[in-house]
DNA sequence: CGAATTTGTAAGCCTTGACTTACCAATAAT
DNA sequence: ATTATTGGTAAGTCAAGGCTTACAAATTCG
């Protein structure tokens, strides 16, 4: 699963919004559309966009679907950025070493 | 300064692209967009936005631009994984705990 | 000063996508 | 079987923004 994706699902502040309600615990839509400022359906398009992006999973439960985020692809949003803070300062402490030399 | 420009910004290929360049040591508008396949101004354009968000910084040099990762916005959006992840854990173990009890 | 270099900005085009309402499908309950 | 609950999908509207070309500002060099 790329990051492409992910970063995308992840800048609509109403989509995060869900995201960061589903770090919690687990919820259908209804109750997620209830929490937020926006009807069903767009709760549930934002939805699709985040499963589809590997964020979070989806399971049918009778009638209901309820959603929980997807360990797997949080973790490689946050292998992303441990391994850019640590080749950022890398490249950094190169440069001064090349000045210093 | 807030996650929701640092994310709105990232979520742009090619503003991701220009970031992701700057990983790798300080950069000139012209040397980006030699580098990218879209116009100087496009370039100029997303390195605005980058600044604005706190993710690089601007510094003259003569008739020059050079910019750079900037490290506190950065460790911004790493915290935040950090974060989001242990507590995404957290809850997880705490429904776990409940359902056995 | 005048020409060249480097970059930001303005205007405009055009696609993308967030949101709403309306509708349909599937399961549960009486 | 009929009704209620839950949620995905289609169609349409509307604003946001990425990109380009054209232009202007600032610094450097001869």
């Amino acid at each position: 699963m790329a990051y492409e994706s992910k970063f995308e699902a992840l800048a609509v502040p109403t989509r995060r919004a869900v995201f960061e309600r589903l770090k919690g615990g687990p919820a259908s839509v209804g109750a997620l559309a209830a929490d937020l400022p926006v009807s069903r359906p767009a709760v549930s398009q934002h939805l699709k966009v985040l499963k589809d992006a590997g964020l979070v999973t989806e399971q049918r439960e009778g009638v209901k679907r309820i959603y929980r985020v997807d360990h797997d692809g949080l973790r490689e949003m946050r292998d992303y950025f441990d391994r850019f803070w640590g080749e950022a300062l890398d490249a950094y402490k190169r440069s001064l070493e090349t000045k210093d030399g």
